[in-house]
DNA sequence: CAAATCATGTAATGTGTTACATGATTCG
DNA sequence: CGAATCATGTAACACATTACATGATTTG
């Protein structure tokens, strides 16, 4: 899947600019592009060239042009039919795991301190997922059922960080237990 | 990160071949590269001009050559410390929330189809780990603690599966309910 | 006899990040 | 007065996938 998807998303809600677009992409835990502005930008001009997306530019006293993208019938098509497509899995790309399957080469204090370390990256971001929950900007909010996927999707990602962050503690206290016994 | 971590992880247990690396790749859920030719063929020749991995052509009758790997004194000490540094959050890239965020528009059986069959794959990948664990076949198991390491990574994933399906029955039923009331 | 396996490798393309570049304005 | 914000865009590079290519052997 690609980020063009997601910005004929973001589109179908309102129009916005490229600089706009970035920051959704930023702020967003959900929508997990870094928002860099070589991807948004290119994609907008190939969007525009598909004929999905019309574009206004915006003069603006005292500050830059903004270039406002507006979806087309064709690309609210598109993402409809996208929408419709098979889901994928997610990939999930943990390189702890990856470190994890080579740690036993490393002393029990250290690899404790690599799982401690692990829990409080996790736990910081539940707290950020769970802040944007209760602030839940992103969300375009337009039916009930609307506003019931937004926070089905806040939820998966808080039950994914509350998941990862008992299996961490589990495995911790019970490297510890087995290191008494030695 | 990149592969050459994974790579010298498993050379660190075995010498051996691209060939082998690329099937230990495709088989594993936990190390997320696909097992093209391409990474890992060329990553094997980074390490050899980088002196961390030795090489050594095996002739076979009948067989093209394989060419084996040995990791050296050299590419221990750099997976050693790449085990040691941050860890760092799990990417997750899931195009079925980016699918959810914008689903409102379809009706609501058609909805609940997309629900049904990302349920349905999440129940066949649950099984594949599950299946996965029992085997156990990747694994060096060199030391208990080391099988016990093996061990909880797959049940990270086996968790991860399991929360994720719940999830899903949950927003399922959420939705029929909903959809009782109109 | 077709397909899969063994074993190597390259080409083309897709996807994504960081850094660079510009230039005015506003905020601390 | 330095840093951040607004707003656009490009260059270079990192990482990853699919497909192509070869050629013998084994399995269904």
């Amino acid at each position: 899947m690609s980020i063009r998807y997601a910005i004929l998303g973001f589109l179908s809600a309102n129009p916005l600019s490229g600089y706009d677009l970035k920051k959704l992409f930023e702020e967003s835990s959900v929508f997990h592009w870094s928002g860099n502005n070589n991807q948004v930008y290119r994609t907008l001009v190939e969007l525009h060239n598909e004929g999905l997306v019309t574009q206004e530019v915006q003069q603006q006293a005292d500050y830059p042009a903004r270039k406002i993208y507006t979806i087309t019938e064709k690309g609210l098509a598109e993402l409809r039919q996208w929408v419709l497509s098979e889901p994928e899995l997610p990939q999930i790309k943990s390189s702890f795991l990856v470190q994890l399957a080579w740690a036993d080469q490393l002393e029990a204090d250290a690899l404790d301190d690599l799982l401690r370390k692990y829990d409080a990256e996790i736990h910081d971001q539940l707290i950020v997922v769970q802040e944007h929950k209760r602030r839940s900007k992103t969300s375009p909010q337009r039916t009930p059922r609307e506003a019931y996927l937004w926070e089905a999707i806040m939820d998966n990602k808080i039950l994914y960080y509350e998941t990862e962050l008992n299996w961490v503690r589990t495995v911790r206290e019970t490297l510890n237990e087995m290191g008494k016994d030695k």
